[in-house]
RNA sequence: GGAGGAAUACCCAAGUCCGGCUGAAGGGAUCAGUCUUGAAAACUGACAGGGCGUUUGUAGCGUCGCGGGGGUUCGAAUCCCUCUUCCUCCGCCA
């Protein structure tokens, strides 16, 4: 969320950077007359009852050494009227310009490009050789198949599309990727594993900015509370300190969590339908920062640099763009794409994704640390990254490390998970 | 699933039946000071925070604040409704 004091005091200039994502944001001029207004009726009613509470004390003094008060009973009917309408009309205004907030995202870090769309995106890096194979390369749910390591077709009977059973070596290789990534995290980069709950509920959901704009893409429990299937470690983790402050002495905090993550994938019908790149369901190691403001671009890039610290690892080649202002996500102010190369699409696919929202979600969450004990509370800067999709990780390593011969050599640092350097 | 109980400031805890100088007793912890070569102990003092509004102001003032939300009342920690969380016992279960 940001600051209404922040749109009030630049009004123009803060519309100027959030067109650069694409819309129109003037209707802020209009939140920014609402809270004048707000404003001005605060002032009144805290006067009606600034009175009020000074007549309800009189009338326990009175009382108390037996006096009539019967007269002075009358006089503080008069109050109620006015305060009641502009109760009513401050609750509106209220909500209006807290609706308004909800569903303005973030601002872009003036620093990124500013464009439409991913072929705005800026080239950071690109990293390892591309495989070149003296054979037809298969695409990763025909290995699958033909290894009968993924199957479409029995868990479209369990479930329906979008889903998939993972066996033998694929489901171990699935298993080794999330202790694999979860280890180094831990041991090597100084985070904290987290498994949270992979079930959230609507408070979680609006604080990190899924919801109240894209409640389409989550997967409602059906239950008279009001429930959502996780769609990424980052909601029940940033969540993890919602309604907080924070001893400054402790940050940056570093979490590293796995979760399955659900989505709808409500706005991508006819997209990736082959294979396991687009699924309803899906592993992620997730990484998670809380840190303090001026510390928040430095910890992003260290983020950066754990999550391809993964890749590198397991030999992958990939590249490393800069979101422009148009992909930018919503919470985001700045974001990092990780794509690896995929043989079968002859291309880069993202499969991780590092952001630095800054206060954004921190003020939604209301998640504040103090510098020192007697210190004013601000908010943290929150960050976010794959550590990474795991699904995708898994096409990754099918598809470039695959063999004339249908087999696929694992990469050494997953050996001793896997107990096997092939699957055949 | 059934039957009970609880939620008060950093922690513990009184007040809630019978609404009014309770914007919240008391204790612990913490911080500052006295004493001491230094420390401990003892003693003295400070200790509700956070949001919002006003304001040049981390000053002052106002407002809200006793788990969350709503209601009754001139006035609510205290009465009513509702939700959440935790605890005890029974049942079920990995």
């Amino acid at each position: 969320m940001l600051d209404i004091k922040l749109i009030r005091e630049n009004t123009e200039q803060v519309i100027e950077l959030l067109n650069r994502r694409g819309g129109d944001f003037s209707y802020l001029i209009d939140l920014v007359e609402k809270d004048q207004r707000r404003r001005e009726l605060i002032i009144e009613i805290e006067k009606t009852k600034a009175q009020k509470n000074e007549t309800s004390k009189k009338i326990g003094l009175l009382k108390r050494e037996g006096k009539d008060v019967s007269e002075i009973l009358l006089q503080v009917e008069t109050f109620g009227e006015s305060l009641l309408d502009n109760e009513k009309e401050l609750k509106e205004l209220e909500e209006f310009i807290y609706s308004g907030l909800l569903n303005t995202p973030n601002i872009p870090n003036e620093s990124i490009p500013v464009g439409k769309n991913e072929e705005d995106n800026l080239l950071l890096k690109t990293v390892g050789i591309i495989p070149a194979f003296d054979f037809e390369p298969l695409a990763h749910w025909d290995l699958g198949t033909k290894l009968d390591i993924l199957d479409f077709e029995r868990a479209s009977k369990i479930t329906g599309s979008r889903f998939t059973v993972y066996k033998g070596l694929g489901a171990r290789l699935e298993r080794s990727l999330i202790n694999f990534m979860t280890d180094l995290h831990a041991h090597e980069h100084g985070y904290t594993e987290i498994i949270p709950p992979f079930i959230v509920n609507r408070d979680s959901m609006l604080a990190t900015g899924q919801f109240p704009k894209f409640e389409e893409d989550a997967f409602r429990v059906v239950d008279e509370r009001e429930l959502f299937l996780n769609p990424t470690a980052e909601v029940p983790t940033i969540n993890m300190h919602r309604n907080e402050i924070l001893s400054g002495d402790i940050l940056p905090i570093k979490y590293t969590a796995f979760t399955t993550a659900f989505r709808q994938e409500a706005g991508s019908a006819g997209r990736d339908t082959r294979g396991i790149i687009r699924q309803h369901q899906f592993n992620k190691v997730e990484l998670i920062k809380f840190t303090k403001p001026e510390e928040s671009y430095f910890e992003l890039d260290e983020m950066l640099k754990n999550s391809e610290r993964v890749l590198q690892l397991l030999g992958l080649p990939y590249r490393v763009v800069t979101l422009c202002t148009g992909d930018l996500g919503f919470s985001m102010r700045k974001t990092y794409d990780i794509e690896v190369w995929l043989p079968s699409y002859n291309t880069y696919r993202e499969i991780g994704s590092i952001s630095n929202a800054e206060d954004y979600q921190a003020r939604r969450g209301n998640i504040k640390f103090k510098r020192t004990k007697d210190a004013k509370p601000e908010y943290v800067h929150t960050l976010n990254g794959s550590g990474l999709a795991v699904g995708r990780t898994v096409v990754a390593i099918l598809e470039n490390f695959q063999q004339k011969d249908g087999t696929i050599k694992i990469p050494d640092v997953l050996i001793p998970y896997m107990r096997t350097d092939i699957i055949k």
